[in-house]
DNA sequence: ATTTTCAAT
C-alpha cells in the first residue's frame, strides 16, 4: 500500500453525469450479495426446519418424493428474491432505493474530499467543474421553478454520493446516507471497481469522508455492511470501526452518549447487516493530518528515451521467407497457426481468467541481414512440461538467431529485434532468468506485450518486481490492444477469411491493464530519474 | 463467498 498512484485519484460528489458510472459500479458491487443472502437464509437451522416441515407435509399430498422436498426451497427462493430487493436497501443503505438525481443537486459546488496522496494538481480540478454547474443554472432555468424546488427538498433526505475519479474513470464510490441523527452519520454502499481493489482506494474514499464529517461536527459514523460479508467486515475492523457492543469498554466516559443504532428491521425483521462504528475522538487534528501511511506522492512524468523505436516500424516491412533449408525447417515445425478458438480463450483479457492454466507466445524475429535488408520469423510457442514458454522460447531463439552470442560466420556481428506476445506477463522467475540472458546478449532489442497480468494483484508480489527488474533490464513491456490483438489475429491465428472480432470489454479492459501496469512500473521511473540526480550530483 | 493465474488428477 506504499507505492500506490492514489494521487492521480480525485475524490468528488457524484453528479448528474456521473451517475450511469455509479449505477454501473453499485450494479457490480451488489453482484453476489443477495445470493450470498438467500443461501445464508437458507441454510438456517430455523429455515431449514421449516423447509422440513413443508416438504414432510407436501409429501402427503404429492406422489414424488423429489418434488416435495424441491418445491418448498423453489419457493423460498423465489419469494426471497422478490422480497428482499424491497425490503432492504442494497450495500447497507436505509432505503431500497436510491435517489441518484436528489443526491447529485448541487453536487459540484461542494469541494472535494482531501486527499493525502494528491500533490497539487487537485485545485483546477474544482476549478474546472465551475462550467457544467453554470450550464445546470440554465437549463433549469428554462425549466420550471416547480422542478427546482422539488430537487432542493429532494436532495435533502437523498444523502451523498462520493465518487472517486482517476482520469475520468469513476472506480470507487461510497455514500452517506440521507438518513441523519445530530453527530451522527452512516455511511454504505462503499464499492471499488474490481479492477482496482486492493489499492487502498476503499480506506481513501472511507478516511476521506469520514475527515469531512468531522469537520461539519460529526462524532460518530456508522457503516452498515452488509450481511453476512467476511471482507467488509474486516476491512472496517482495520479501519478502527468496532462492531456495535464493542466500543463499550473501549471508550470509557464516552458512554454519556449511550447511542445505539438500531439494526435495520431488513428481511421480516432479521437484520441483514452488520453495525459498524466509528467516533471520532475529540479534539483530534482535523482533517488529512491522520491518514496512516501518509505519504507525499511526487508525481513524475515518465521520460520517452526508452520508447524511441515505435510501435509498427516493424510490421510494416513485407514478410520474408526464411532463405536456408535448415531455417525453414525449424520454422514449419513452429508456424503452425493457432486455432481461432485457442487464440480468443487464452489471448482474452478478462479479469477473472478462469481455467487459463497454460500461456502462449507468439513472436517475432526480426534479424538484420544487410545494411538494408530485413528477414523475419514468426511462430508461436505454448509452456510444455512444466517448462514455462519464456524459456522454451529463449533455448529456442539460439536456432533462430545464429551468431548472437559473439559473430556470425562472416564475422559480422548480427542485431536481432524480438517481438513477443503473451498471454500472461512472465513471472518473477522467468523475468529474472530473462534479465539475465539480455545481459549477455547485448545485441537483442526485446519487446514484450502481454495480454493479462499474472499473478500482480498483490501489492507487493514478486511477480510485480519481476516485471520492473525487466524493465529495468531494458525491456520494453505494454499490455495488448486492440491493435496487438488484431495483428496476432492476422499473423499467427488460422483465420480462414474471418477477420478479428473483439471480444465484450476488450478495449476497457485493455485500457485498465495498461492504467494497472503503469502503476507497477512507475517506481522505476522515478528511480530512473533518482539515479539521474545523482549522477549529476544534485 | 468473492472469483484467477505457465495444474493436478
Ligand atoms: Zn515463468
Amino acid at each position: 500500500m506504499v507505492r500506490l498512484d492514489l494521487g492521480d485519484v480525485s475524490l468528488r460528489r457524484m453528479q448528474e453525469k456521473d451517475i450511469d458510472a455509479v449505477k454501473a459500479l453499485i450494479k457490480e458491487g451488489c453482484e453476489g450479495t443477495e445470493n450470498r443472502l438467500i443461501l445464508y437464509l437458507l441454510t438456517r437451522p430455523l429455515a431449514l426446519l421449516m423447509l422440513a416441515i413443508l416438504s414432510s407435509i407436501l409429501r402427503c399430498v404429492l406422489h414424488s418424493f423429489i418434488l416435495a422436498l424441491v418445491i418448498p426451497v423453489f419457493i423460498f427462493i423465489i419469494f426471497l428474491k422478490l422480497t428482499i430487493p424491497r425490503s432492504v436497501g442494497i450495500l447497507g443503505s436505509s432505503r431500497p432505493y436510491w435517489d441518484y438525481v436528489g443526491s447529485s443537486y448541487h453536487a459540484d459546488t461542494e469541494p472535494d474530499l482531501p486527499n493525502p496522496h494528491a500533490g497539487k494538481a487537485k485545485l483546477e480540478k474544482t476549478r474546472r467543474r465551475k462550467k457544467p454547474k453554470e450550464k445546470e443554472k440554465d437549463k433549469t432555468s428554462e425549466r420550471e421553478q416547480v422542478d427546482e424546488d422539488e430537487l432542493k427538498q429532494r436532495s435533502k433526505v437523498a444523502g451523498e454520493v462520493w465518487v472517486a475519479d482517476s482520469d475520468g474513470e469513476i472506480i470507487g464510490c461510497v455514500a452517506r446516507d440521507g438518513w441523519s441523527r445530530d453527530g451522527v452519520c452512516r455511511i454504505c454502499r462503499l464499492v471499488v471497481q474490481s479492477w482496482y481493489r486492493r489499492e487502498g482506494l476503499g480506506r481513501l474514499l472511507v478516511q476521506g469522508l469520514e475527515s469531512r464529517t468531522k469537520q461539519s461536527g460529526i462524532r460518530r459514523v456508522y457503516a452498515h455492511v452488509p450481511f453476512p460479508s467476511k471482507v467488509g467486515e474486516a476491512f472496517f475492523r482495520r479501519l478502527g470501526y468496532r462492531l456495535q457492543g464493542e466500543t463499550a469498554g473501549t471508550m470509557g466516559e464516552e458512554e454519556e452518549e449511550d447511542d445505539y443504532e438500531e439494526p435495520e428491521k431488513g428481511w421480516l425483521g432479521f437484520p441483514l447487516t452488520k453495525t459498524y462504528t466509528h467516533i471520532h475522538l475529540r479534539g483530534s487534528s482535523l482533517g488529512s493530518g491522520d491518514f496512516p501511511g501518509r505519504r507525499v506522492h511526487e508525481r513524475v512524468k515518465s521520460s520517452d528515451w526508452r520508447q524511441t523505436n515505435t510501435q509498427d516500424a516493424n510490421f510494416k516491412v513485407t514478410r520474408k521467407q526464411p532463405k536456408t533449408a535448415a531455417d525453414s525447417s525449424k520454422l514449419t515445425s513452429v508456424i503452425v497457426l493457432m486455432t481461432q478458438r485457442k487464440f480468443i480463450f487464452h489471448y482474452k483479457n478478462v479479469r477473472w481468467a478462469r481455467g487459463r492454466n497454460e500461456t502462449h507466445l507468439c513472436f517475432v524475429v526480426k534479424r538484420r541481414t544487410g545494411p538494408d535488408s530485413l528477414s523475419f520469423d514468426f511462430g508461436h510457442l505454448r509452456n510444455r512440461s512444466g517448462c514455462h514458454v519464456e524459456l522454451l522460447f529463449l533455448r529456442h531463439l539460439g536456432a533462430l538467431c545464429p551468431g548472437l552470442w559473439g559473430s556470425n560466420v562472416d564475422g559480422a556481428r548480427m542485431c536481432y529485434a524480438v517481438t513477443w506476445f503473451c498471454s500472461w506477463s512472465p513471472c518473477s522467475k522467468c523475468a529474472q532468468q530473462l534479465a539475465h540472458f539480455l545481459s549477455q546478449t547485448p545485441n537483442l532489442r526485446l519487446r514484450i506485450f502481454v495480454s493479462r497480468l499474472y499473478f500482480c494483484d498483490e501489492e507487493d508480489s514478486v511477480e510485480r518486481e519481476g516485471l520492473r527488474h525487466l524493465k529495468r533490464a531494458g525491456v520494453q513491456i505494454s499490455v495488448m490492444t486492440y491493435k496487438d490483438y488484431f495483428y496476432c489475429w492476422q499473423t499467427f491465428v488460422a483465420r480462414k477469411e474471418k477477420s478479428f472480432k473483439a471480444w465484450d470489454g476488450l478495449h476497457q479492459n485493455s485500457v485498465r491493464l495498461v492504467r494497472k501496469l503503469n502503476r507497477i512500473l512507475q517506481p522505476c521511473d522515478t528511480e530512473d530519474l533518482r539515479d539521474g540526480f545523482a549522477l549529476l550530483g544534485l
